[in-house]
DNA sequence: TTGAAAGCGCTAACAC
DNA sequence: GTGTTAGCGCTTTCAA
């Protein structure tokens, strides 16, 4: 497709290149005439202008750069599609760069997306904390929006931000398991990121609001599933072993269920069970698996829109906005057992 | 970053924009002098070179455009890690699009990257067989690479590609039915594309491999939970009832399952159970689900090693390779039961 | 070895 | 209403 320029069109035609160039950007100033005879010209040709040469002269790329730590996580697929879908529909196009789950990858492709010149920038970091990363974002010249992410109050970066509810949703979830009963919650985390953090918060405050005396177990670890393993075999060994375990993440799931199995543990009985977000299958083991979820679509959604907005009027000072999240109880969650008293 | 330009920089160091550019691009005829002189300038004003003007000039933006389906498939999404991964270690951005598996989508897609002046196509297609997306591929003049797709011979596409064995992956699992006594095994498949195919082979391949005839029952619909719901329900109420079933598609695999639960079938007991593609919970359920599984990582690193090599040597031919694929037994699949006799 | 200048394909003054 | 022309930031002949 197109090797021909907007010079071989205007010649076609018959007529200045500049013509050209109005008849399709839709200036109003060019005659009816001129406008058949271009388009003409264009037909035959097959001609389509080159974005390259327009960005360049535009001064605008219609592109985003987009930051992921691993697109292969189905919570950042899914916010993907969202932010892809809806850029698509105005019409900007999405650089995508993994920074594998590394800090240091964040600030060097946010480096490389601004000397692609990329309009906006979608920023789900790996860290929330690396000095390079903060040191790049303190003078990135187009909007950015933070994807459930916080930055330490010092820097202030001049960002849009999209925050996910995830304390509420803890709240819920552990307030449902001291309701039937339970005293000793366990809580996994891998990493230290916002959702990390929130969930924290949510189990305090879950305890707090009951004015119950906060006897939850949290471990954090590395954010895979052997640390589950090892963190729910520990919350099982304890000297007060946990009743109930709070999965804070998609990624620690299998660790436990299969620690679970080992000890040949029924969920629902012997042990309560929450996952953090809703996964394919979570629904249909038996019994189901409460989950705290979210529509991670509608993350990539609005995170798109606080972007364009932006783009609409660069005036305009970055806004938050907060998605809610659900807990979905189950038979997972059941009254602490005779088990406890082993 | 930068809204300095090379002349600021030959400016500040006293030089022509001929010798920063020759410096910057590591051009050897540069005196270690100028060197200098243009490395201090660079510096101090923390130049970096606009990737636009780059393109522009030497015809190649170093970036890929990558069409896929749905990239909230966490198929795709490792396919997609994969890729990026790859092309990032050789300085080629990716440029993604979804076509939310509309088959119109992928034409404009490819137009539109065409139009970007992407040096590459990475393509998982929506559909194998939309003349508007043959033709747009008849005269695309850069390198392609086709993940898991074959076009119709008729259309002589100059596309590397990568396919993926499904059919042996499908020979073994049914194979292993059979040799467990199954004779009625049912295939769920949604969608049409290359992969349906071939697992449909698969199977009748297994049934002429033993000699017997193929008493199989394959159901073929849109790919998602509720058809399979409605496909393994057909199965189970059949004159002669599947004693096996396979799921053709991750997408179907909740479908059959929650079917199954109503019915209080028990997996490995009352119903044999294979699913293809790896989930992160199958190896969890009780018992576990045997799958067909590939390495979709590897799938996308080698559909962008296909793509950087052409990029590299143009008038490579195109090629093909083969992933390979591997069958996962479990206890979800045991020797039909009484079930059968009922 | 270095500099001056042309030009990639496009848009936007500006002039007619 | 249309044409001429000057760049956008860069690389690369070509001359010096």
């Amino acid at each position: 497709v197109s090797q021909t320029s907007i010079r071989d069109v205007a010649e076609r035609a018959g007529v200045a290149v500049s013509s050209v160039s109005r008849v399709l950007s839709g200036h109003r100033d060019a005659s009816p005439a001129m406008r058949r005879k271009v388009m003409a010209a264009v037909d035959e040709l097959g001609y389509v202008p080159d974005i390259l040469a327009q960005s360049m002269r535009l001064r605008s790329t219609k592109s985003i750069g987009f930051v992921v730590g691993d697109i292969s996580n189905p919570l950042i697929a899914e916010i993907t599609l969202g932010a892809e879908t809806t850029l698509q529909h105005s019409h900007y196009s999405l650089l995508l760069t993994n920074s594998e789950d590394q800090p240091e990858l964040d600030a060097s492709h946010i480096r490389l997306l601004l000397q692609r010149r990329v309009d906006g920038l979608l920023l789900s970091l790996t860290s929330e904390t690396h000095p390079s990363t903060l040191s790049v974002l303190g003078e990135v010249g187009v909007p950015v929006v933070l994807i459930d992410r916080e930055l330490p109050g010092t820097v202030e970066v001049q960002a849009s931000t999209v925050l996910v509810d995830h304390k509420s949703g803890m709240r819920d979830a552990v307030s449902h398991l001291l309701d039937l009963g339970h005293r000793r919650v366990g809580l996994i985390l891998g990493s230290s990121l916002r959702f990390a953090r929130e969930r924290e918060a949510g189990l305090q405050s879950a305890y707090a609001a009951r004015k119950l005396q906060n006897a939850s177990m949290v471990l954090c670890g590395p954010l895979d599933r052997g640390f589950a393993e090892t963190a729910t075999a520990a919350m099982l060994d304890d000297a007060d072993p946990a009743t109930a375990i709070v999965c804070g993440a998609n990624q620690l799931l299998p660790g436990t269920l299969s620690e679970l199995r080992r000890r040949k543990m029924r969920v629902g009985r012997d042990i309560s069970l929450v996952s953090c977000d809703e996964q394919p299958l979570t629904e249909l083991f038996d019994p189901p698996i409460s989950v705290i979820r979210k529509s991670n679509f509608e993350i990539g959604v609005r995170s798109a829109d606080l972007l364009l907005r932006r783009l609409k009027e660069p005036e305009r000072p970055p806004e938050t906005v907060t998605v809610p999240v659900e807990f979905v109880p189950t038979e997972s969650c059941a009254p602490p057992g005779p088990a406890r008293n082993s």
